[in-house]
DNA sequence: AATATAAGTGTTTAATTTACACTTAATAGA
DNA sequence: TCTATTAAGTGTAAATTAAACACTTATATT
């Protein structure tokens, strides 16, 4: 083939207008909850929206939600993860464009308020949000599904949670993660019979008198134990 | 803001090359394979490669994987889904592409085979695939993983078999795909509590002197028990 | 010193999963 | 027509895992 005709396969196809949109959950005390943002471009300038850029030239997709992330929080390394692409032709009233979601889990203690206010961002619970605009609530809904599907086989519940966290409050952010109640009990034996917890001398006294043992997430023994054939799973 | 703004804001972003590709699975007596096209464009012309195409300004995402695999296969109203974007800046030297892969389950029996001689296709067991161009080794990896995680919790191995089946051929499936042996008993046991099969009349012979019983998946009664809260699991 | 409060702990029962071997149906060939 | 062959079909016991459930402990507050 020549290179003429090669230019015309790649030049015959149409470009497109690529985005990435972020759906970040945070977690505090005991609710789920998503950083919104106050739309600043028209249409629907005003309105509550997710985060979102279109990916530029220079970058790949997770380059761009990782930009996009660090922009609207201050935080880099976050937990990320590509839900799927949104591509209905009108979609986007503004331009025809394809973006591809994608949900991501902080630290509510750590991220920058500070950027979150120069956004005119806000944290709602997941049970209480306000109307969203384009496909952004069904982004929503399907990342929380893929959130709840994922946390069930990956410790990836760890990533809402400061570094250090009790077991009471792990197991709140379980409970918000399904949506049901657990049995202590049941649930510390489950989750230390796993071994990838480790108990600290601390204790955190902020929710009762007799305080709460502090444990770290132990990533290194839970990629040992995961070589081993351990499952993760809650 | 005004409308000269929002056209900046759209038309100052960059547009890029989309493209859909499909890695296409089908299920032959016991091994799984992949259907692999040698590819008729530069660069890497004569080699082997997913079937795909870009993304027409007229279609969404979805919209180009059925139609790329109706052109390849004959068949429309195959199961497909999205597997995710590969973006890398470097990964199509032709051109900066971004690539949104799917993976499809098809039933070698009902596929076009005229079809599949025209586009130069041929079926590859998995387990002994030819060198595969750009990022495609590693789109069919992340397919396998996908397609394994997903038919353990929903039921989506009958896409891959002949709309009347037996119970050995629907274990030898499973095993495929798990790349483990499982107990005919068990498997037996397991499947049939969920009351999803319909047992038929009908035996097929082929492959012993007794036959062994066909059955057909039954959608409308994993739905409806789906809908009780019933869970397909193995 | 007494009180209040959330944290922490074990055991019993039920449910599920695993392991395992013989019988049956039907054709092919003697 | 009888015998041999072959994959299909079937049940039970043991082991593991999950579920249900209530009292004790540590510590700050009054």
């Amino acid at each position: 083939m020549s290179s003429a005709t090669l230019k015309k396969y790649y030049e015959g196809a149409e470009k497109i207008l690529v985005a990435i949109d972020c759906i970040i959950f945070g977690f505090d005390k005991e609710t789920l909850k998503l950083l919104l943002f106050k739309r600043k471009i028209a249409p629907f300038a005003g309105e509550w929206s997710l985060i979102g850029s279109f990916v530029q030239s220079g970058e790949s997709v997770p380059e761009a939600a990782q930009r996009v992330l660090e922009e609207s929080t201050g935080l880099n390394n976050v937990y990320l993860e590509e839900m799927g692409s949104y591509s209905d032709l009108q979609r986007d009233p503004g331009s025809r464009v394809i973006s591809i979601a994608h949900y991501a889990l902080i630290r509510l203690d750590e991220h920058k308020q500070q950027l979150v206010e120069t956004h005119q961002a806000r944290w709602f619970p997941y049970d209480d949000l306000p109307d969203l605009i384009l496909d952004h609530q069904e982004m929503t809904q399907n990342a929380l599904a893929k959130l709840r599907r994922k946390a069930r086989y990956q410790p990836i519940g760890f990533e809402l949670l400061p570094e250090k966290f009790t077991l009471p409050q792990l197991q709140l952010l379980y409970q918000a993660i399904y949506q049901k109640k657990l049995d202590r009990r049941n649930f510390r034996k489950k989750i230390l019979s796993m071994k990838i917890l480790e108990k600290l001398d601390e204790k955190d006294k902020t929710n009762s008198r007799k305080g709460a043992f502090l444990y770290r997430f132990d990533e290194k023994k839970y990629q040992e134990l995961e070589r081993k054939g351990m499952n993760f799973e809650l």
